[in-house]
DNA sequence: TGACATAATTTTGAATGCAAAATTAAATAT
DNA sequence: ATATTTAATTTTGCATTCAAAATTATGTCA
């Protein structure tokens, strides 16, 4: 046999692991959009069967990352400007109940630490490090909606999520719309430091709308769907 | 062999006939919570292997419906009032935006539809024909979903719905509680008609919490949770 | 008899095998 | 040469098989 065998799976069940590592694939890209999903040869990639590859490729069905045509295979879901804004209001409910929910629900210890994220982003704000400042603004809004405690939320949320995310990953700010981002999060840590749940839910919603603006624009330019 | 093929399936991928099929075992309660999903059993009384019936646990087990226990397998995910009370608050949001979409998109055919729906519904609950009461009930839901013209919102709903459905089989409404949906129903209606977004999404937030309040009520008379 | 160990059975997870469908390649006719 | 069959190949969906894990049954000893 002529594979490489270092990204072989050892830990856990195949199509659960193998749900997470396509979840990867697909939203960093490796796998484009409209692509036909090459069951064979992640099989090989990956060194498991068919079997469980099939089941993972069912799930991320079910989730809307890939298309599923009857008898001839799985292809990936293609990000359509159509596509993102019907996820994004969806998207909007689900954030703004998140800051309802986190704001009767936080702890201070969880304040202090979304406190700190917040200040961190700012820096990498300001030295222009967009990768670091991603990870904090994921970090962010991960926290949020942990504080909301509520899973089911949180796995609607994430489902979604990785729909959109891959668009995300693709479409750079504009120095302006950067600008107004970070003013946004200064709001956010506001009313979540205030409590005030009605409020964090607005301004979540809005902020995820200037979101899909900035997808929606990159896409729109950059055509392909 | 000595199976009744009469429940044999013949069109389409079997995994996802399954899907509905497993799924509607479950929310008309069947296959009950907690209880252990006879694998075996039910490839035999759908004549079918264990390849694509365990496609369709995958899936369910995705959708919140069935949990998943490594080496152990699958068993139907109870419904406790703590479980209730994460679906709801989601659905109520994704309720919200429903009617607020639907507002904005809605054609004089759908509400006349959806009018008339209202109407035979108030018939049924004059005449205390619950089941149908409940059919028309459905039907009104579902327009209001469809009306907003998000299939992404749709299938949200749809997960959730299945997961508390079960539970709203099992719980009958006091008289008083029954009014109050009836009236609820009036408002909707009205808000519909009257295209008023904003009015209708709070209003069928509250009507849901309603329903909440009954089902998890007679969760906890009833306790199995 | 009852606690523990060991063996038989069943269930589970995943690989392999097989037939039908779809795709590609080759061949024939126009 | 181009369109149209026809044949070969690949892909897909599902059944079957197999090994490992878990469950149940049986046996042993205090």
């Amino acid at each position: 046999m002529n594979i490489t065998m270092d990204e072989a799976i050892v830990r856990r069940s195949l199509h659960d692991e193998l749900v997470e590592r396509l979840q990867r694939l697909i939203i960093e890209g490796e796998l484009t959009p409209g692509e036909k999903v090459p069951e064979k040869e992640l099989c090989e990639r990956y060194n498991v069967s068919r079997t469980p590859m099939r089941e993972a490729l069912k799930v991320l069905a079910s989730e809307g990352l890939v298309t599923l045509t009857p008898n001839r295979g799985s292809s990936v879901t293609a990000v359509t400007v159509d596509d993102l804004e019907e996820v994004f209001p969806v998207m909007g409910a689900l954030e703004a109940l998140s800051g309802e929910l986190a704001c009767e629900k936080i702890t201070d210890v969880e304040i202090a630490a979304i406190s700190k994220s917040h200040h961190e982003m700012i820096g990498h704000y300001k030295a222009k490090r967009l990768p670091e400042y991603f990870a904090a603004n994921e970090a962010i809004h991960t926290a949020i909606l942990k504080a909301a405690r509520n899973d089911t939320l949180a796995a609607q949320h994430r489902m979604l999520s990785a729909r959109v995310r891959r668009a995300r990953y693709l479409a750079n700010m504009t120095r302006e719309r950067w600008e107004k981002a970070v003013a946004e999060h200064e709001d956010i840590l506001a009313a979540l430091e205030a409590r005030d749940g009605r409020k964090l839910g607005i301004i979540l919603k809005h902020h995820l709308r200037n979101k899909l603006e900035t997808v929606s624009e990159w896409l729109k330019a950059n055509d392909r769907g």
